[in-house]
DNA sequence: GGATGTTTAAATCCTA
DNA sequence: TAGGATTTAAACATCC
């Protein structure tokens, strides 16, 4: 059974759905955002598969972009030139997936269905946090470089891992080179620092969404924080949509071990060079069983919780 | 005009 | 077997 490195499958139909693609892409992002040709280099660059017929499948995938809610877009600067918004995941779609399978997800993630649940209301802070990170990025256009600017010198420990993200994927005991990006965000949970940097991006919308009159119709827990709610639901306006980490819950720790064994080869090979050099990410002694193996092989399930 | 984004519909696959 | 998830196709709108 091949593994999923770069080329690995060949002309081969990678055994992942779009929504897995489109959500490795994302994750193999420092910044947990990419527009959409980029998510198109991506899926291309790693699986030949997808070097043609490119129209049906970029179609496929433009519509679970927008079909479903664990994907959100995240709009340009104003002043930002480009085509397209940028894309990320959903704070709460952590566990969409179960058993790390990248092939079929155990549950729709529905937003209103995801705000009924009480975890959410458990994880709000750092949710609103990453929102607001992500957001800031977004209009600021800042990249990777400048990620510091937003490490606000609080750096704590994290103990949360987003399912999808390449820390997971790549290595189960991977850390954050510098603890940055947790601990940024981790930092912004107490007091949403990111708010000025807001307001100087979309003075308009960032009023918008902090006025306690806005006409943007908000309940549940994110009144809280004056979460544009709209913005995080299925056709939802442009206004910024804010991904936030998932709170970890026993799902989403198991799934993260899980993804390790799953991708570790496949996202080793990614030319962004996040690969941590965790001496368990090689994978080459056993080969990844196949996904309906994945969902169901119970020897895999309990290595995935060591 | 092409890329991007939204929506609908139907077929197929998979799980409970 | 029913219902949900995924894939594929298509039409249409918007934006650069």
């Amino acid at each position: 059974m091949p593994r999923p490195g770069r080329n690995t499958y060949s002309d081969q139909k990678p055994p992942y759905s779009y929504i897995s693609l489109t959500a490795m892409a994302i994750q193999s992002c420092p910044e947990k955002m990419l527009p959409l040709s980029e998510i198109y280099k991506f899926i291309m660059d790693r699986f030949p598969y997808y070097r043609e017929n490119t129209q049906r499948w970029q179609n496929s995938l433009r519509h679970n972009l927008s079909f479903n809610d664990c994907f959100i877009k995240i709009p340009r600067r104003p002043d930002q030139p480009g085509k397209g918004s940028f894309w990320a995941l959903h704070p709460s779609c952590g566990d969409m997936f179960e058993n790390g399978s990248f092939l079929r997800r155990r549950k729709r993630f529905k937003v209103m269905m995801m705000m009924a649940q009480e975890h959410l209301a458990q994880s709000k802070q750092s949710d609103a946090a990453h929102y607001l990170r992500l957001s800031a990025l977004a209009a600021t256009g800042t990249h990777l470089p400048q990620m510091s600017s937003y490490n606000l010198g609080v750096s704590q420990p994290s103990t949360f891992k987003h399912p999808f993200a390449i820390e997971n994927i790549i290595a189960r005991e991977y850390k954050v080179p510098g603890s940055l990006a947790f601990s940024t965000m981790q930092s912004m949970s107490a007091g949403y620092p990111l708010h000025n940097q807001l307001t100087t991006a979309w003075p308009h919308l960032y009023n918008t969404m902090v006025d306690p009159v806005s006409p943007i119709s908000m309940s549940g827990d994110y009144v809280a924080y004056r979460m544009p709610l709209k913005s995080l639901c299925h056709g939802g306006q442009t206004l910024p949509a804010i991904p936030v980490p998932i709170k970890p819950n026993p799902t989403t720790v198991g799934l993260s071990a899980g993804l390790t064994r799953h991708t570790s080869a496949f996202l080793s090979n990614s030319p962004q060079s996040l690969s941590p050099t965790s001496p368990q990410t090689d994978t080459s002694q056993s080969s990844p069983p196949t996904p309906r193996e994945t969902h169901t092989n119970p020897t895999l399930q309990s290595v995935a919780v060591h």
